[in-house]
DNA sequence: TACTATATAGTAATAATTCCTATTTGTAAA
DNA sequence: TTTACAAATAGGAATTATTACTATATAGTA
């Protein structure tokens, strides 16, 4: 017996309800397809993908609900974070702490993480010709103003 | 005596002629704006700052600029990247290839990565709630499409 | 079952990025 | 030097991504 439409794994009932999301079937759809995305699909990737099970989901309930998964934590944003690009003069190895709300990026410099080890299993990626740690959290600022 | 508008660095010149750039006034102003930026300023603040010396100069030109010397490795792009947002789903620790031509992300997994050690240094910018290694570099694809 | 805050579809507005074209300019070669 | 020409520029337009708006529908609670 094949069952087409099986509910999301129990995490996501929980984080919705202690965020006080509503459970709506487009929520579940959006859910699912991500969840099931062996690439990192853009906002309209998701939209294109749910479509094929809702046949009228709108663009923006799509985007809006990706970001309150993503705000909620049961899916991730990976970089580029879709903000306007930004530019550094420091072309000296260093690594950044990201605000996940403002989005200011601190940088700092640390001799051990210039100098992590590349897995192997790296390699066959590509030749890796950068390495930079981000440490993302919420900044000071940020905390207070909460 | 006061030198108002001194020549870049020589890095500056040696990295253009590598890459057979011109060496423009606008490229000179754009440059030297950045190196002494203290924030990660987006094209448009760029923009604004190099337009106070090059009172004409076109928001156009600025961006490509930036590119170019993005692309040639004399100033860097932080994250975001200023793509479409990317979304995924697993919410594991893992961390990222990412290729600087294409900008496709590859997900790896790695223990050691997951326990580097938080510096006190950055205790102070905030909490950090996610730790990511990022290497960058040009992809097996890209490389051989040259 | 009825109520109400939340979510939605559809669309419009805004903002960021990229493209286009006529003109100008840096640089290599004469 | 001067010349020739590929590359770069200004100005603006087009495209693309993101966010905002509003009337309607719906989930979840009382």
């Amino acid at each position: 017996m094949k069952i087409m439409n099986p509910d999301p794994a129990p995490v996501f009932f929980e984080k919705c309800a202690q965020h006080g999301l509503k459970i709506t079937p487009q929520r579940k759809v959006i859910y699912q397809e991500v969840m099931k995305a062996k690439d990192h699909p853009t906002a309209d990737a998701v939209y294109k993908r749910t479509r094929k099970i809702l046949s009228n989901i709108s663009f923006d309930t799509v985007y809006r609900t990706l970001l309150s998964f993503t705000e909620i934590g049961i899916i991730n944003l990976v970089e580029g974070y879709g903000e306007q690009k930004r530019f550094e003069p420091d072309p000296a190895p260093h690594h950044h702490f990201r605000c996940i709300k403002c989005h200011t990026i601190f940088d700092f410099e640390n001799d051990s993480y210039d100098h992590i080890p590349v897995p192997d299993e790296v390699r066959k990626y590509g030749n890796v010709t950068n390495k930079r740690v981000v440490l993302e959290g919420i900044c000071s600022k940020c905390s207070k103003s909460k």
